[in-house]
DNA sequence: TTTAGCACTCTCGACCCGAAAGTGCTAACC
DNA sequence: GGTTAGCACTTTCGGGTCGAGAGTGCTAAA
């Protein structure tokens, strides 16, 4: 029987299970799907059914005598084969909407501002990354005159992200002095990755500017920082505590163990950065995560995209039997809206991923 | 028998209870206090001494024929009296003083590293709190020009802080322009809380600038972000997942509560607003914490003042059996090494919070 | 005042048991 | 041949019992 071949009753049955055990997160036994308006045999032909599935490898027992639970594999064919698209209510539109259409300059913050929503909808943790940018360099460099002992930098980077920072100093600065700096800034440093930053190169630096050198210390510290920052992403996780709720994590060592996972960025990267060749949504099921510490959960996330760059991700982390019809819905819904509020195209990907035909 | 009337021989049996249970988490029975090397008496004379502890409410039993456990009041003892600092090992100040050192313009950031070093050091979660500045207002204006769509507003606020945001905008702009329209923004909209900056105001504002009144919307936009935010005052969290370490938390509700404090800042501000009149070090045991759902756990946390003023504070939470001495000697130390280096005054409030003689 | 001894109390883990749930299989049915 | 009813079998789960272990309180002696 091939992989294809499963009848339409089957394909019933599955989809009723999965979605039973995504409410209860129990073993679903044969008699609790006779509910299902669907199925119109009985429990003793589901039980041949079921065993068959089983068999498959697309449902599994605890035990003999419990009834079954979906496997990845289950979960798989049920999100390959999703068709029936989640219809978001108009409160959740409207909600989202809203908060989107604050525009907030920085994409920073819409990331953000997502990853809170979909924790808050979902009732999953949220995560919104942002990618490391291999190596940013400065590509113009502004200032704003403060006083005499302050003034704000602006950093303008390739990639056209803007980064500022304070620097005090203990000089006597005037705003003059101040452009000056500036323009020998954007003469020497303009280019340069952090480790093209080297110490002869500072020291010329300092040498440039005569009276100012003690502003350059200052000054490199900050560009560092902001360079450091840039280069390393950023992660940022909301709503860990809704996946209390599931039974799943009841277990505290494995829960732990999911806590320290989102403490980590690299980890965090890693999960991401796999599959990012792929399409735009991914949906990594249990142990198709690359970490053990999620072989019991799942991660749904959509990369966002600038100019067909990618710029970012949201996404969702929760337990293995998720309600990935409604999460898929709400994670295309929120990266159009993102993708709106960023400019520039949407760079596609398929709002589902469908079965490989 | 008055209070302050513990025999000696009382205050080391408390002392040496308190800090065994600190160790183990389990409630200590009076022959395993025998090894305690200061204590040359029989376990008899233990158990009747612990008898009269816990009749003065410094101790008390689970449950018959269980040992000792501090209570609140034993904790509070133990606290007020606490006498030998704790000595950090030169590796420790070492981490610490090195971090620091990495002097970072911002004192957000300076806090957030705290808190992750406090985190790391004792195995509680480590908080970072910025106080919300009543009412922010603006007292200065300034601009960097990035190209003809785009521009960084900085934001000097009345408290010293400083912001930033990123503009853009559809107009096709000068640098006289800006600087024209950075002078009104000047003139019109200094010394104005958020509540202040109303329509009429900005419908004035538009007027003013004439053409450039398409550059009003997004200026205000960003304006309030940065007041919002200076407002609200902000948290940081690290390490919660030390606290699954104890099986204080192992109950996955309580767990959860916590959880759910920590994720809502208007909760977390009302722990340390309630007692910032006081001293600058406050330790909060149990139920003298302002709720209900930290009444199992210790608050202990460091105000940190520049000129005087509270401008943030750092701490831990963790378990009422906490390593009091250990963590409110760090606690010190961090504040000391926090206020060398955003300047000014170490705003006393002594290290230890001594009994009330 | 301190100590030794002993009876008493309480928890905790192991074990057992019956109820409940769900299956697999067989035999009858359409 | 596919579908259904019925029944024996298996496994979990909650409750109850029991004995070991730990620690106390009290009493009597030093």
């Amino acid at each position: 029987m091939s992989e294809q071949g499963l009848s339409e009753r089957k394909r019933l049955i599955l989809k009723a299970i999965v979605e039973a055990h995504v409410l209860y997160g129990e073993p679903i036994g044969s008699k609790s799907l006779l509910s299902n308006q669907q199925l119109t045999c009985s429990s003793a032909t589901i039980r041949n059914e079921m065993a068959e599935l089983e068999s498959m490898g697309y449902l599994e027992q605890p035990h003999t005598s419990a009834g079954r639970v979906p496997t990845e594999l289950g979960y798989r064919f049920y999100v390959d084969s999703l068709a029936k698209q989640y219809r978001m209510t108009s409160m959740e539109l409207e909600q989202i909407n809203r908060t989107l259409q604050r525009k907030m300059g920085e994409l920073d913050r819409i990331l953000e501002d997502a990853s809170r929503l979909l924790s808050r909808f979902t009732n999953y943790a949220g995560i919104a990354f942002k990618p490391s940018t291999a190596q940013a360099t400065v590509s113009r460099f502004e200032s704003a005159y403060l006083d005499e002992h302050s003034l704000v930098l602006v950093m303008v980077f390739s990639d056209g992200t803007v980064k500022t920072g304070t620097v005090y100093t203990e000089l006597s600065l005037s705003q003059e002095e101040l452009s000056a700096f500036i323009a020998v800034l954007n003469q020497q440093l303009c280019g340069l990755t952090s480790s093209e930053i080297t110490l002869p190169r500072i020291v010329n630096l300092e040498r440039s500017v005569g009276l100012l050198s003690a502003l350059v210390h200052p000054v490199i510290t900050c560009i560092y920082n902001a360079m450091s920052e840039l280069d390393s992403g950023a992660f940022r996780v909301d709503g860990v505590n809704h996946l209390l709720e599931y039974p799943e994590y009841a277990d505290v060592g494995q829960f732990k163990e999911m806590l320290n996972l989102l403490e980590n960025k690299e980890d965090l990267a890693s999960l991401i950065s796999d599959g990012s060749e792929g399409r735009d949504l991914q949906v990594h099921i249990g142990s198709e995560n690359a970490l053990d510490a999620m072989s019991n959960s799942s991660f749904v996330y959509r990369l966002v995209r600038r100019n067909g760059q990618v710029v970012g991700a949201v996404g969702v982390i929760g337990p293995r039997r998720m309600d990935y019809s409604r999460v898929i819905a709400l994670l295309n819904q929120l990266s159009l809206g993102i993708s709106g509020l960023i400019g520039s195209d949407e760079a596609g990907g398929g709002a589902l991923p469908d079965g490989k035909k």
